[in-house]
DNA sequence: TATTGTTATACTCTATAACTATA
DNA sequence: TATAGTTATAGAGTATAACAATA
């Protein structure tokens, strides 16, 4: 017996088309990061940390969605590479503040810069900019209906 | 100097609504796969492998974008929870044919028809039908436009 | 010679729980 | 007691390259 198909259920049929539009962006959006030498999880990082004052771990660990133990790993690594530092926090000696060094912050932006410049063209030769803003409005609700489930 | 944030350009924020729909998805499917006991790549070869007659590790590895020597490991976990099993080919001794065990199937089966049933009402709540039709199309091209790079 | 799948190697991510030093 | 970050542990995924068996 074969099961029903996904995409014959009016709503359901958006799951493939998800999953395979992210994934495809994905995959050239990964092999963008590797040639920096970066792993997901460190450039998750450093795209966090970039154009901020630095983080505490705890803010970081909130923000990348991984766990504190998990967290240690990646910025030794990244600290080995010389891409972030950790300071001191005056006042709680408990806290330290992950920040990127200057070789941090330069790799940051010219990672940014390069991503606009790789990515544009996939988007501007797939939808007009009034397909951007449907597309944009409809992803927004779907993102919603999940978060909204989290609390 | 802060860099221009990409929800300010016409094509790319598309972006970030992009990525945040799928993580949010993702996470919510995710944490259904891991309460079947099963990782997202260990998940990956039972929804390819459901509804086939088999596939051999080629092309298992093909279809999962995984290299050969990863694909060994992940199924010699899904084998010792007795979820596949390997056959010889006749005709030609080098390739192995993977399939679902009976056990293996039946979990494909239930996680489907759960998987269904879990994610319905997120999408629901989130679109009209004829919204779904529009994000399908849209998300399509985008998908068309990056995988077309990749010859 | 080329192909199929496995093995060996080395690294990274992952969560959990125990631990330390502070607060 | 509670919090911040590290360490210890154990498992899984990942790519690469070398390998044995077969074609």
């Amino acid at each position: 017996m074969e099961l029903p198909d996904l995409k014959d259920d009016p709503y359901l049929k958006v799951v493939r088309p998800l999953v395979e539009a992210y994934l495809a962006f994905w995959r050239a959006d990964n092999r963008h990061i590797r040639s920096l030498r970066l792993t997901p999880s460190q450039f998750d990082v450093i795209a966090t940390l970039g154009d901020t004052d630095g983080m505490t771990c705890s803010e970081l660990s909130a923000a990348t969605l991984t766990t504190k133990g998990t967290l240690t790993g990646v910025l030794d690594r990244l600290e080995a590479k010389g891409l972030i530092r950790r300071d001191e926090v005056a006042g709680d000696r408990r806290c330290i503040r992950i920040r990127l060094t200057d070789k941090g912050d330069a790799l940051f932006r010219k990672a940014f810069a390069a991503h606009i410049a790789f990515l544009r063209p996939y988007f501007e030769q797939a939808l007009t900019q009034k397909e951007a803003d449907q597309l944009c409005r409809l992803l927004v609700r779907i993102r919603d209906s999940f978060e909204q489930d989290r609390r």
